[in-house]
DNA sequence: TCAAATATGTTATATTATAACAAACGTTAT
DNA sequence: ATAACGTTTGTTATAATATAACATATTTGA
């Protein structure tokens, strides 16, 4: 059984230092910024990505192959997910809209398939970005 | 000026593997496959895959770092993309829905995001798989 | 308390993708 | 034709992302 709340060690250092960044973070850059804490290899931080994401406290952002945290609070298990990413400052907006999840969610394919999840990727340039 | 159609001799070689593949192919696999016509060297595949994504004529599947070729005719500059991917046996089909296109990209941030490109991948469990 | 499950540490390796540079090719304007 | 330009190719090297495998430690719960 998963355990819903208790984070292990390594778990909640990898979190927090997703949760303190502005923006999405690729998993080597968590690595370097947790060396001093006597984290050393990959794996250490892969197992505590995969760990979190199953949880729900974090998502991937695919196209990025980077990490954030999860803001939505009602995604404890990650199967509705969309994202607003700017091409220009790859700022990543967690979506929570939910028309939209409802949507998505109801959406079945028209070969018989039923689907259990989704994720949804959006581009463009963010607001701060069209200013400059 | 993109040439619409012309591809050269790479370009084919890359998009005829896809097209004649029945799934996702990754770009080391699409390399293997083409040794024998002289193509020895990631570069040159990476650069036929991003020319081919380009021109609409396949997609990256972000999930899997895999490719497939468009089956929708009407993508060619692929801004709009939705699929349905098994997580049994890694069936990827591409979603060719004008209802769902034109709702997703009329949807936009309330954070005043305008959005030029989205994509979408679908999971569940196939028809088929479902059988076995 | 003791077995099972989960988490950690560690080394090595696999997989995916890009950098950098030189040479060849295809177009088009002179 | 030929010079100039952009595009494509070939090639070597390396960067970035991710997993395998195995030994040990810690937590959990019957
Ligand atoms: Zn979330
Ligand atoms: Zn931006
Ligand atoms: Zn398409
Ligand atoms: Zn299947």
């Amino acid at each position: 059984m998963a355990r819903a709340q208790t984070l292990s060690r390594n778990q909640q250092i990898v979190l927090d230092i997703i949760e303190k960044a502005k923006g999405p973070l690729k998993a080597y850059s968590i690595l370097f910024n947790v060396q001093k804490k006597g984290i050393n290899a990959p794996q250490q931080i892969y197992r505590a990505l995969d760990k979190l994401i199953g949880m729900g406290k974090i998502h991937k952002i695919e196209s990025k192959n980077a990490f954030v945290a999860c803001r939505s609070s009602d995604c404890e298990i990650s199967k509705a997910t969309a994202f607003s990413i700017c091409e220009s400052c790859e700022m990543v907006d967690e979506i929570s809209d939910t028309k939209l999840s409802k949507y998505l969610s109801g959406f079945n394919h028209k070969k018989g398939m039923k689907f259990k999840r989704f994720n949804l990727e959006f581009f463009g340039i963010c607001k701060k970005c069209k200013k400059d």
